[in-house]
DNA sequence: CGAAATCATCATATGGACATGCGCAATTCA
DNA sequence: TGAATTGCGCATGTCCATATGATGATTTCG
C-alpha cells in the first residue's frame, strides 16, 4: 500500500509526533525506533526537512523535530513526498482510449471512486491519531 | 495503488469482460488494447490461468476468456494474485515493539482500518462493473 | 501431413527502489 | 580553539519488478 520509504516516514512522523513540543530526536534514535537503516533515514528525513513537514538543527543536542502540531499533519501530507499521488489525468484504467472527466470510459468513474477512497483515508488522518498518547 | 502487473491483469480481465461468452481473445489483441509488453502480458496472463482466473485454448483461433461470470469476479481476486495481500501480522506500524489484536499499539487499530477500507473498495467491487457496457 | 497460429517458457537485460559506506559541514561545549 | 556530536550529501552496491527476445509445445486447417 505505501511504499517501504513513505512508511519509513511515517513512522518518524509518529515518533517525531510523541515528543513534539518536548525535545528534538537524532536520527540515531528514530531509526532504531522504526527500524529503518539510519543512513538511508537519513536521506528520508532530510527530505522531509526540505518539504518543510520537518525541521532540523545540527550540532551536538541536535535531531528532528515536528515542523508544525501532530494535529495540522495528515498521512498524506508525508506520504505524498515520496509516493506519487497524482491521480492519473487523461490515461484511463482501460486504455483504449484518452479518457477524462469529459469523455470518461465505462470504467473510469467507478475506479476514481476507489483510488479516491484509498486516499481519502490517508488525507484525513492526522498523524497525532497514531500515536496513541494522545487525541 | 497497483502494481503495474496487477493493473494491467485487471484491464486485461475488463477486456475479457467484455466478450464473455462471445469469443476468445488473443494475447495480441489484448497487449494491444491494454498498451502493455506483449511477453510480459504473455506471462501475466499465465499465470491468471494457471491460478483458474482465466481459461487458455491455443492454436488457431485461440486465446483466453475469463473462467467465471465477470459478476463473480471482484478486482481483488486479480490483484491478489500479483500484490501481496496479506494484512502485516505481528508487525507493526510503529515496529517499536510487537504488535498484535491482543497487544496492539497506539497506531494499530487506526492503520487496520485504513489499509482494510482501501483493500475493501476491492473486493466489493466486480470486474463486470467496470466494462462500461453491462449492469 | 505440414504450415500457420497461438499459448508456454526460458534466458537475459534494465531501471529504479532500497541500502551501505565514507567524508564534509555545522554546531556545541569544555 | 579543538574535539565531539550531529545533520548533509555523494558514490557505490544489491535486488526485484519490469521488460525483451528467442524457442518450444499444442492445436487448427488446407
Amino acid at each position: 500500500m505505501l511504499s517501504r520509504t513513505a512508511e519509513y516516514a511515517v513512522r518518524a512522523a509518529i515518533v517525531l509526533a510523541r515528543h513534539y513540543g518536548e525535545r528534538l530526536v537524532s536520527t540515531d534514535e528514530i531509526a532504531a525506533i522504526v527500524g529503518a537503516p539510519r543512513n538511508y533515514l537519513s536521506k528520508t528525513l532530510n527530505t522531509l526537512t526540505r518539504r518543510g513537514i520537518l525541521v532540523s538543527v545540527r550540532g551536538p543536542g541536535g535531531g528532528y523535530a515536528l515542523a508544525m502540531a501532530p494535529t495540522e499533519l495528515s498521512i498524506a501530507d508525508v506520504t505524498d513526498v515520496f509516493d506519487d499521488a497524482r491521480i492519473e489525468g487523461g490515461r484511463c484504467l482501460l486504455a483504449d482510449r484518452p479518457c477524462d472527466r469529459k469523455h470518461p470510459c465505462g470504467a473510469h468513474q467507478r475506479w476514481m471512486e476507489i483510488t479516491l477512497a484509498a486516499r481519502e483515508s490517508l488525507v484525513n488522518t492526522a498523524i497525532s491519531s497514531l500515536t496513541g498518547t494522545q487525541p
